[in-house]
DNA sequence: ATCCTCCCCTAC
DNA sequence: TAAGGTAGGGGAGGAT
């Protein structure tokens, strides 16, 4: 049985229906349909209970010291940021004096150096517009619909071109910003204020924003528009927003509505006082100020504009074809691309959290003798829309999603619809044309990515400052481990989270607390939108036999397909089936995952810190190429990237792996815009000896991977590079710095080690200054490089080198006959057999065993150097005599035939190799 | 038996 | 116009 506590919300009268769905930050596949429902009521005017105003951190609390860090970083970050601006200002001459300058848009100078400028010279910048803070707009081109709204909410701010301060500080003094200004120029033919005029503008005419006359300036107001009433229904000014806003900033309270579901209503009857809480808490609570918030940085006061920070005006044209940097721009602008690294970004902004929690992994692993867990999953309501429209509240009971573009024949996504817009049957992943044809009035905003982190960033601050094993699930969702914390009731503590999370953020959560991570996110699901639900284990039963299938997270279109042609659709049919059934239908770990989801059966432990396994970037969208210089040119900035994620990450991996997107035989251009369509996918792997992160590393394998494929450019649809077995970069450096070149050079004379070092840097350079002579090359190594880097390196001595290599076959053959190999060895195996699989390591006839003891000596002892479990070896044929040469970690089992082929590549690769 | 590669599926 | 990514996990099948 379920029992509804009541939900309010300010501008809902009406008993509304809470949906369920499986997620907020929805994918591509739309989430299954509601199966609960609970009444929600209007409490406007509620008041708080005193429980609920009072600080929900106690200050004894074990979370104290979470909450005491944060505060005194934030407090930090703050002092920082003031000295750097004392120290500045004082450098300079103070020009800018009670200036305080807030940038829109693309600007030269860029926004950073302005603000530098500003910092500089006594002046202040804002990041978020306040018409209490600032006192010029500094903007470069805008379009003249966005410079009609600008102009709108400025209130007759100047809006000034940065040419203003650059100028005042080049003549020392601050020039008037008349001459400066911009004008709006706006087009008498285009009278309507749009949305719309928040996306991408393609055509931006600068020269018209000269010289105009200055009772123009602020006279666009919205409310003064006489185009108000022209605007259709659907679509709502950006001024209108604004000044929708300021009509409530000074009144009344900022209401959210809430929905407490519990799933057994008669097991917490002891607990009512904690209910009485819940049904009221979330009723209203103070806005006097609904525009200012605190933001975590610098401690400045922001006012947030509803702006086009995630769609910002470019004028770039936007495919592989048109635009050089395509690859960066469509990161800049792709939501699941932010969805997706979004991960990596809070390791790193919550590493001192990480660390501090890291032993808890550890700790919790043992499920045997641990009590029973209390787990708390925390998700925030459809968090892209929620985000974007959190200061406007006249449009939360209006039909809003998320999109790049408001076209209404549009193929732009959905990103995210809030629940009035799911009412009309607008899901996420749909093309704006088919929502706007479902919810006419449908109303469409931009994406603010910036906003997102920022909200992003208050949420975990909350959820560290109330637990500290927290465990991140995306932007918007985390689980909680409560289990330590149980001297206060979970649910009271989950209540006291949303709450803050609601003051904080002017966004809703959801939260489900049980027993474990499936259950508590199945809560979750049933507590959604603004609610929270609770599952005693003895109402797990109940709660899942009629759930479908659908509902259970690691079953998505396909399990659940599968499951549907065998007539199972609710967790209480699927629970009719044997394990061993299951397994042999879906494999081992699939069936049982089914066997134990099905029955609410879920040993996973809650995980503060997650090991990286693979590190990668894919392109999908906008992909069209003419030739293959076009395809080498987008290469080459698509392995730029991962190069630089990797080194973000401070890892480099082994395993690179490139995917590319073929257009299927007989594809129609796709329905989408510059989309994939119908494609075939193709994906090959190449394992190297040696982790890389390098970008001439990465070119030219994923070239050589490319050319494997046969491919016509023309009809790649997408393209992905992905690099796995990864290994920390800083411990690489260090084993092959201190161990590699020091350990195994320093014998050699040091002639040879200058020489060594000089031909290393000058190919790390790209010149092939400095290359040796042709008749040193090693020709055995040569030959098993890629076709295309023979060819590479044939070019570099003019095309000598295929004569060369002619030249030395009939060697080359006799050498053969006498060649022995060495094989690495096994973990304590303390002989080198001769394997007689490849040849490797001479020129001469001799092994790097029989050749360098300092080798053979460590080997045989099963100890190597630098605590490294293995080593490659390769050969140098310098002086006609084959040495290893310790190139860092191979793993104990690798293919060693393999390895030892690609060490030779590899060692090429990396200029290690010395000829 | 174990590992590897090439998929596919899933979640966000 | 429009930004269809990222990463983990597992199964099938082949190599050793």
């Amino acid at each position: 049985m379920l029992q509804f506590h009541a939900s309010f919300f300010p501008d809902l009268a009406q008993v509304r229906t809470a949906r369920v769905t499986m997620s907020s930050l929805e994918g591509r596949h739309p989430s299954s349909a509601a199966t609960i429902s609970s009444s929600l009521g209007d409490s406007r005017k509620r008041g708080r209970p005193d429980s609920a105003r009072r600080n929900p951190r106690k200050r004894n609390s074990s979370f104290a010291d979470f909450g005491s860090y944060m505060a005194e970083k934030n407090r930090k970050l703050r002092d920082q940021f003031e000295t750097d601006a004392s120290t500045s200002s004082a450098d300079g001459r103070g020009i800018f004096r009670g200036i305080s300058i807030f940038v829109d848009g693309f600007t030269i100078p860029s926004s950073q150096e302005l603000k530098e400028f500003m910092l500089k010279h006594g002046g202040g910048f804002v990041n978020y517009f306040s018409r209490h803070t600032v006192t010029h707009i500094i903007c470069g081109n805008l379009p003249d619909s966005k410079m009609k709204n600008l102009r709108a909410f400025s209130r007759g701010l100047p809006v000034v071109r940065p040419a203003w301060l650059v100028d005042s500080i080049a003549a020392n003094k601050l020039l008037s910003w008349f001459p400066y200004q911009l004008s709006d120029g706006v087009n008498e033919r285009c009278k309507q204020q749009k949305l719309s005029t928040f996306f991408t503008q393609k055509s931006i005419s600068n020269s018209k924003n000269v010289e105009t006359s200055a009772d123009q300036q602020g006279t666009v107001g919205l409310e003064g528009s006489s185009s108000n009433d022209e605007v259709p229904k659907n679509i709502i000014s950006y001024a209108q927003l604004q000044a929708s806003t300021d009509e409530g900033q000074d009144s009344e309270e900022f209401g959210c509505y809430e929905s407490e579901i519990d799933f057994d209503a008669k097991s917490v009857e002891a607990n009512d006082a904690v209910y009485a809480i819940s049904c009221s808490v979330l009723g209203a609570f103070d806005s006097s100020k609904p525009h200012i918030h605190n933001t975590s940085c610098c401690g400045n006061t922001k006012e947030e504009i509803l702006d086009t920070k995630g769609a910002k005006a470019s004028n770039m044209p936007h495919s592989t074809l048109t635009d050089p940097k395509f690859v960066e721009n469509y990161f800049k602008n792709s939501r699941l691309h932010f969805i997706g690294i979004w991960r990596n970004r809070y390791r790193q902004h919550f590493s001192d959290f990480l660390c501090g929690a890291k032993s808890s992994n550890a700790n919790i692993d043992s499920l045997s003798d641990r009590k029973k867990t209390i787990i708390v999953h925390i998700d925030m309501d459809c968090f892209f829309v929620s985000v974007v429209i959190r200061n406007f509240r006249d449009l939360f009971n209006k039909p809003v999603a998320v999109s790049h573009s408001d076209s209404l024949n549009g193929t732009a996504e959905i990103s995210s619809a809030n629940y009035p817009a799911r009412d009309y049957g607008v899901k996420a992943g749909m093309f704006v044309r088919d929502a706007k044809a479902c919810c006419p009035h449908l109303v469409i905003v931009p994406y603010n990515f910036e906003a997102y982190e920022e909200v992003a960033d208050q949420f975990y601050s909350i959820l560290h400052k109330y637990c500290n094993k927290v465990q991140a699930i995306s932007c918007d969702e985390a689980f909680l481990d409560m289990t330590e914390c149980s001297r206060d009731d979970p649910r009271k503590l989950a209540l006291m989270i949303r709450e803050e999370i609601s003051k904080k953020t002017r966004c809703t959560a959801s939260a489900g607390i049980a027993d474990n991570m499936l259950l508590a996110r199945l809560a979750t699901r049933s507590a959604k939108p603004n609610g929270q639900c609770f599952i005693p284990s003895e109402k797990v039963r109940d709660f899942l036999n009629d759930l479908p299938v659908k509902a259970l997270p690691g079953i998505g279109h396909s399990l659940d397909e599968k499951l549907k042609s065998r007539q199972i659709q609710s967790c209480g049919q699927l629970q009719k089936i044997s394990k061993e059934e299951l397994q042999n239908e879906f494999g081992k770990m699939t069936g049982d995952m089914l066997w134990s989801y099905c029955r609410g059966i879920d040993n996973r432990a809650v995980k503060t810190v997650q090991e990286t396994k693979s590190v990668g970037a894919e392109v999908n969208w906008g992909v069209r190429f003419n030739d293959n210089t076009d395809f080498e040119n987008f290469l080459v900035n698509l392995c730029k990237e991962v190069s630089l994620r990797l080194q973000g990450c401070r890892v480099q991996g082994r395993t690179v792996t490139l995917k590319v997107k073929k257009r299927r035989k007989g594809a129609e251009e796709p329905a989408k815009f510059l989309g994939c369509g119908d494609c075939e996918t193709m994906s090959r792997s190449m394992t190297i000896p040696v982790a890389t992160d390098d970008l001439i590393s990465l070119r030219r394998i994923s070239k050589q991977i490319f050319v494997s494929f046969h491919i016509d450019v023309k009809e790649v649809r997408g393209v992905g590079l992905k690099l796995s077995r990864l290994e920390s970069a800083d411990l690489h450096r260090k084993g092959f710095e201190e161990n590699a070149i020091k350990s195994w050079l320093a014998s050699p004379s040091e002639k040879v080690m200058k020489q060594s070092n000089k031909i290393a840097s000058s190919l790390k350079k790209g010149n092939n200054e400095g290359l040796p002579p042709l008749c040193s090359l090693d020709v055995e190594v040569v030959k098993y490089l890629p076709p295309e880097i023979i060819s590479e390196i044939n070019d570099i001595y003019m095309g000598e080198l295929h004569h060369f290599m002619e030249a030395h076959e009939d060697e080359n053959r006799s050498i053969k006959s006498c060649k022995r190999t060495i094989s690495l060895p096994e973990q304590g195996d303390n002989s080198l057999a001769s394997s007689g699989q490849a040849a490797i390591s001479d020129v001469g006839g001799h092994t790097a065993y029989e050749l360098n003891d300092s080798v053979a000596g460590p080997l045989k002892k099963g100890k190597l150097p630098g605590g490294y479990s293995a080593v490659a070896i390769s050969s140098i044929s310098t002086q006609r005599k084959a040495q290893a040469l310790y190139i860092g970690d191979v793993p104990n089992k690798c293919n060693e035939l393999n390895a030892k082929i690609q060490c030779r590549y590899l060692s090429f690769e990396r200029y290690v190799i010395f000829f």
